[in-house]
DNA sequence: TAGTTGACCGGAA
DNA sequence: ATTCCGGCCAACT
C-alpha cells in the first residue's frame, strides 16, 4: 500500500464525524508523519475535494486557521453550524 | 540537487 | 495575553 502523504491525509479529513474538529498535527501523527503540520496545510490548500471537510481541521492554538474559501470567517461558520463549536 | 514557500507547532521574550 | 524565533515536513521552482 503505497498511499501518499496528501491521500492517507484527506482519508483521515474525511473520517471526522460532524461536530469535531482535529489539528494539523493530530492528522499528521494519524497519517503516520508526526511533526508534519505545515504539509498537511499545504495538502489541504490543494486540495478541494468536497467529501473532505477540511474546515474540521484547525490550529492546535485552539484558533481556526486558514481557508481557501472566505477564510477564517466561512471556517468558523460552517463550524458553527455543525456544533463543533 | 538545492533553495524557497506555506491553511503549522511549541517554546521563549 | 501577544509577539518573535526556530524547527518540522512535503510540494513547487
Amino acid at each position: 500500500m503505497k498511499s501518499r502523504f496528501p491521500d492517507r491525509v484527506r482519508d483521515i479529513v474525511r473520517k471526522i464525524k460532524k461536530g469535531k474538529t482535529m489539528t494539523y498535527g493530530q492528522v499528521a501523527l494519524a497519517a503516520g508523519h508526526p511533526g508534519a503540520a505545515r504539509a498537511v496545510g499545504l495538502v489541504m490548500k490543494n486540495n478541494y475535494d468536497p467529501t473532505v471537510p477540511c474546515h474540521r481541521v484547525v490550529r492546535a492554538d485552539g484558533k481556526i486557521g486558514d481557508y481557501n474559501r472566505g477564510g477564517e470567517a466561512r471556517k468558523r461558520k460552517l463550524l458553527e453550524e455543525e456544533g463543533a463549536l
